[in-house]
DNA sequence: TGTAAATATGTTGTTGGACAGACTATATTC
DNA sequence: GAATATAGTCTGTCCAACAACATATTTACA
């Protein structure tokens, strides 16, 4: 612990190169418990939750806008599919305006099995952040989500040797 | 995007449980892309950086401690520590006062290594935090630090690792 | 003291997810 | 209608996580 930087909240952060990589994977770590905890009946627990949830929230036109979206592969997705497909959670459907492409729907049972779970999952995410005064939970959220959508916005696809020409 | 929540910085985020999942996930994967490139020359790729970093910066007693800083599994930390050994960065060192126990630390090149890699990792954690205001970058690293180290003490990681709260 | 339990580390084997590549079926383009 | 592109599936491979076991040493306690 070098040197330090004085915030306007007080906090004193060691201002070490590598720390936000830790603290990202420990946060990471904490929620992933919290959240495997309250999913786990869920068939695919973790992803299978997500998955659901963007079928139902984002409506994606098809598996590969489903995949991209939650940056998982595309060889991954058809068996979480598969999966959630035999839990009658979800339905894959042809899409008659390109019969190559499918699209997920979720089943009327899936819809509940989501709301149920949400309210867990809520539960859990306030739980991980409960720690922190509800200003700056808040805060916390609105920066990660930013973030998160820049991310998203500049890292298309699954190849991350696109976004590394500067080093 | 059904509900919304107006904050203070303007920005109107959805209130969908599980987002702060896909929040993390996504921040997570731009950290490690970059952090990636960054490091990719090191012995162990980023995992190599963050046990030599941990090892001068938090000169843990023995490789229970430095497993645990770094959550990081003691069978894995192994073979981790033997690539860092084989590329000259470290040393295990026995315990006098403990000949079960090992020290690790790292060799003057290892040392010398750190501080090169520390840059480009500070670049790349720079540019991952570029979309944001110098200040909410500022914030939000203050504030993922405190949630950070609130996981890593109420994590029930098996081992006595108090000795290491020392941040 | 002597012995059983606990601790620190290392070794081996199994498993599950990520990913690349081949393959099928359908669409688009020229 | 031949060539190429796209959506999805299937197969095989690689690696990290983990459990189970092995070894050396320390600690607890009878």
């Amino acid at each position: 612990m070098t040197e330090s930087t004085q915030t306007s909240t007080g906090i004193t952060t060691a201002a070490v190169p590598g720390d936000l990589g830790w603290h990202l994977g420990m946060v990471l770590r904490g929620y992933q418990t919290r959240f495997e905890a309250a999913v786990a009946e869920m068939p695919a627990g973790i992803r299978g939750f997500q998955v659901l949830s963007a079928v139902v929230h984002k409506d994606p036109p098809n598996q590969q806008a489903l995949g991209a979206h939650l940056a998982i592969d595309r060889t991954v997705l058809t068996y979480l599919l598969d999966t959630l497909v035999d839990a009658g959670v979800v339905e894959r459907i042809p899409d008659p305006a390109d019969r190559r492409a499918r699209k997920i729907i979720a089943t009327e049972s899936g819809r509940q099995m989501l709301v149920t779970y949400e309210e867990r999952v809520a539960a859990a995410e306030a739980e991980l952040l409960g720690g922190l005064e509800e200003d700056d939970a808040r805060s916390l959220g609105v920066l990660i989500g930013r973030l998160a959508r820049n991310v998203h916005r500049t890292q298309p696809g699954a190849s991350p040797c696109e976004a590394m020409d500067n080093l």
